[in-house]
DNA sequence: CCGCACTGTCGAACCGGTTCGACAACGGAG
DNA sequence: CTCCGTTGTCGAACCGGTTCGACAGTGCGG
């Protein structure tokens, strides 16, 4: 069947021990030995068997990714952070469990305990989110994307919400409106505990209300046709100047709603999100928008994690690391 | 640390297997042992190493997965197989080990060779893949989405995508259109060997041809703001009547193109596509379209993987399965 | 009262790697 | 020529489970 390392030595002609080391380079073995080991192994097509090696030295190179799917949340989106923590984990020669399991904390509880990961990531984490605990306990290393309310022990990354919602604030403002509709996540969101929501939001009440802004804020829908039915509602009431979009659902609709309305951008309306690059490319968004950057807080997640499973313990403080924001200019206010 | 099976043995006064045997119920244990037992597992907080289990029973209990991304793919429609995938495999006990790279043939060979996973999925399928070749070779249970050249010794799930253009040509036929507009996946998509394009073409070409129907067909770009130009030009020329759409970039882009022409459908325009319910849901797409069943393929793969996984290797002869497609009528043709 | 089948438990081997300590062979220094 | 350090290889133990064969104890039938 498949060959062993056994079958490799005995091929070679020598012990098990010295393929190995042949393997790992942690000994010095003879340039002739190691090339009929070569030879060997290649010969027999030979590769280590994982759990066996998972057993000996402790370690299974699998990263564990936990990402929660929420109706409520537009599913699309978390797509743009698995992508590049897959490819930098490869990068850095791990695999990828992913686990989608309804329940968090029970599904860490298992993947932890029973040694199938060295690490883990965790996605869209919430403000009391129940699967720190666990994490805790299982001391296994871990770092995540998504600031809760105790980071302590973890690498966190997540982007600047608040002074998110001031830029956007300030942008608006230094045009001269007076008035501004928000539309933010879900009201479930932000009961759910998803800090995004209510950091965002509350930095941009308070940054208007400063400047003596008003702000008209709405739970933003995310299924269909819920969306574009309250677009339309929202859009009925009278003098509307302004619109700051913090759900991808929402912007992801906005422009046929308003192209159905006859609404121009920046025109008749000012528009400015919160959204990727490849988001807006995705769904050709031609607003001007906070880059959320997806990509960037996906790769730091994996390097941190990484560098957290390879060094010794304590050496390697925790940190909070909140991305700066920076706007994208599309032209979509004025 | 953490517990081991010994430590459960000893903290229970028995041996090691008698411990084993208590957990997988492979021979009897008198009742108030196996409480004891329990007890002790529970007081320590005992789960058995993953690769400690790999090692001795050969068995993972892990599935890959194996996912290709290509730039000229709407990526948020792949979401769609992964998500039912992942969910239908806890339910079979199994976890996913979520495979992006980019080298497909190399990935799976590493990863089958390894013996990191029982069974293997494969997601989007190419007629001539060449991860199928590496797959044989390992003799690794696998199933697919996607019908390739050869599935011998693969279960294979596909929409029929041949039924699929005959039925949507049919029902622009029986209202009597004479001209279809139809646009495909980007060229490259064809040369690739992405059967599913072809499929859907040449039976729609074939079927337009027998009722004397002209057909008019684009390759459709999948990234904006390529998206949008490409249909705005395709809309200029005059006297169009029907439309149908096998490409998701285009479709979910397409509301808000209409929109800011002024073109309404169906009056001036039938428009029928090939999408999921919930694909549609997401961007709330008013077309008449057959049911690509995301959902059901997957869980499909899963099904027969795990069937293949756990029977004796040939008692269990490999199939291809095309899922007969259905039009759901929303009403955007006539 | 003996033999036998059945129940419950144990010890040992095994899965396939890694790693530590031992040691032979060799070359160079004293 | 002896001693010592270096280089290259080996054997054995170990990682943490599973499983097979052995066996003591018990109850039952003849």
């Amino acid at each position: 069947m498949v060959p062993t390392i056994q079958d490799v030595a005995r091929y070679a002609g020598v012990s098990r021990s010295t393929v190995s080391y042949a393997l790992s380079g942690k000994r010095t073995i003879s340039r002739e030995t190691r090339e009929r080991i070569e030879a060997a192994i290649t010969e027999l097509g030979f590769t280590p068997h994982a759990g066996a090696r998972a057993l000996a030295t402790s370690q299974t190179m699998v990263i564990g990714l936990f990402v929660q799917f929420f109706e409520d949340e537009f599913s699309p989106a978390m797509l743009q952070y698995v992508l590049p923590i897959s490819d930098a984990a490869r990068e850095a020669g791990y695999d990828i469990l992913m686990v989608t399991e309804a329940d968090g904390p029970h599904a860490v509880q298992r993947i932890s305990s029973s040694g199938m990961v060295d690490g883990i990531i965790l996605l869209n984490v919430a403000h009391e989110d129940p699967r720190l605990p666990v994490l805790r306990k299982m001391r296994q290393p871990a770092s995540m994307v998504g600031l809760p309310r105790t980071p302590e022990g973890f690498d966190v990354f997540d982007l600047d919400f608040a002074e998110s919602g001031r830029i956007l604030v300030d942008h608006l403002a230094e045009r001269g409106h007076r008035e501004i509709i928000l539309i933010t996540p879900r009201e479930h969101v932000f009961e759910r505990g998803g800090a995004y929501s209510w950091r965002f939001q509350d930095a941009a009440l308070q940054r208007a209300a400063s400047y003596g802004i008003r702000v008209r804020s709405y739970y933003g829908e995310t299924q269909q046709p819920a969306v574009n039915q309250q677009l339309n509602q929202i859009l009925d009431a009278p003098d509307q100047s302004a619109m700051v979009v913090h759900n991808d659902a929402v912007i992801a609709a906005l422009p046929s709603v308003l192209y159905s309305r006859g609404v121009r951008v920046p025109d008749d309306l000012s528009v400015a999100g919160m959204f990727s690059e490849d988001f807006g490319r995705l769904f050709s968004l031609p607003y001007t928008a906070v880059e959320t950057s997806p990509n960037k807080l996906g790769r730091s997640a994996v390097q941190a994690l990484v560098q957290r499973m390879t060094t010794p313990a304590d050496a390697n403080p925790w940190r909070v690391d909140l991305v700066a924001p920076q706007i994208t200019d599309r032209g979509s206010t004025r």
